[in-house]
DNA sequence: CATGCATCATACTCACCGGTAGCTATCCTA
DNA sequence: TAGGATAGCTACCGGTGAGTATGATGCATG
């Protein structure tokens, strides 16, 4: 048997990765919780029932749980532009369609990580790299507020200070949402989205603050 | 003469509080800068260039350094609400005042302490006591989006959900602004009321962006 | 001048925590 | 079945930082 050996070592690097993704996860959870400063690495591996140095055979440092963490926060969120680059209609809805995932993101086990990891806390090169990766999140949601206000589906405004506006307003998602809470992510992204969109000066055409209905609400002007 | 040692007295005692105030402020500068847990006691002592015990003379540990810093940027905030209260206009119109005020204190220079200071930082007695603070902040906030909806003033909306949307934008000033940025804190706060007064959606009644009645000082940036 | 209070420094203790050295056990592969 | 990779442990090191013991200096008071 040749297949045989490739065969398990195959199983045992999915095990190992398994194993390690839930290390991650752990962090997560208890950077979650008690904070990255407050969270030693003896703690996760309690949490886990092993040793610290079981946990440094899977990452190797701190810094980098909390960069794992991050990144596994902020993926969704990226794949969600991928997706709404492909949709087909304005780029209000497009835009709903990438703050809904952005809150479910934030709303996520991993949001706390995501929103907080400090520049402070993280080493020059992780740092920049963290930056990027949420100033491509900035931008691309900029980029939306201008298409919208271009193709008439967002009302005019500056790009940058709203995507601040809003970007802040689901971050800060992950400063109160706790597991148990009776919304789930996806409701509570709806909610502001809902807010967002209507502002708080009343509309002649109000009806009870309910949008127009979901998809294609409102004039797309031209 | 028996005014003078009083006098005195009274002198020194309000040169210890000018000095306190110098460790507190001194503090929120670096826990801004470097965050609360990278910030150490010698690093606030050094950059008042005195010893680590001179501080311990003014403030008796480093989490009430903390409190103190969250206190002097959350007072401006109550204050603006009381303020508010005796205005006479529409509950827009007092929320308007109050978020003007809410975005100045975030982006002071206890904006960083006031936002950040976590639970998990803090001894169950404080943070009870900030918890409450918190609180009171934002059920006035809701208080005023209620008696907005009731007087016709703002769009009908969930206060909850709407107050943590308000909060968490402006809250977020305090992670992306610096001292050095081209935009001062009510420049920032005024341009965030424009975008949730607004909202995304595109009015009839639109011309530019602009608010019809606009006492605000409107889009700022270019 | 002597007393006492306010102010601040030197120099320490002590606990915690990130990270590592080095050993053991298991099990796949040759 | 020997050899090596995998996976885990106990025990430790070194640095850091909060908080303190002790004492020096200065200044107002009696």
């Amino acid at each position: 048997m040749r297949g045989s050996p490739w065969r398990a070592s195959r199983e045992r690097a999915r095990d190992r990765q398994v194993k390690r993704e839930a290390v991650i996860r752990a962090a997560a959870h208890a950077f979650n919780r008690k904070g990255y400063h407050n969270t030693s690495l003896d703690d996760i591996a309690a949490a886990l029932k092993v040793s610290k140095p079981t946990v440094y055979y899977y990452v190797s440092n701190k810094e980098q749980l909390l960069f794992e963490c991050f990144v596994a926060g902020i993926e969704p969120i990226r794949t969600a532009f991928r997706k709404a680059r492909r949709l087909k209609a304005s780029a209000r809805e497009r835009l709903q369609a990438v703050l809904g995932h952005y809150g479910q993101a934030v709303a996520s086990e991993f949001g706390w990580c995501m929103v907080r990891a400090e520049d402070q806390d993280l080493s020059p090169a992780m740092s920049t790299h963290i930056k990027s990766l949420k100033s491509e999140i900035d931008q691309g949601i900029r980029r939306l507020l201008r298409e919208g206000v271009q193709d008439g589906s967002i009302h005019p405004c500056d790009p940058k200070m709203t995507a601040f506006a809003l970007a802040g307003a689901l971050n800060w998602i992950a400063h109160w949402y706790r597991e148990n809470q009776s919304m789930t992510g996806a409701q509570i992204a709806a909610a502001f989205i809902t807010v967002f969109e209507n502002g708080l000066i009343p509309r002649e055409s109000a009806e009870t603050g309910r949008r127009p209905e979901g998809r294609l609400a409102g004039r797309v002007a031209r």
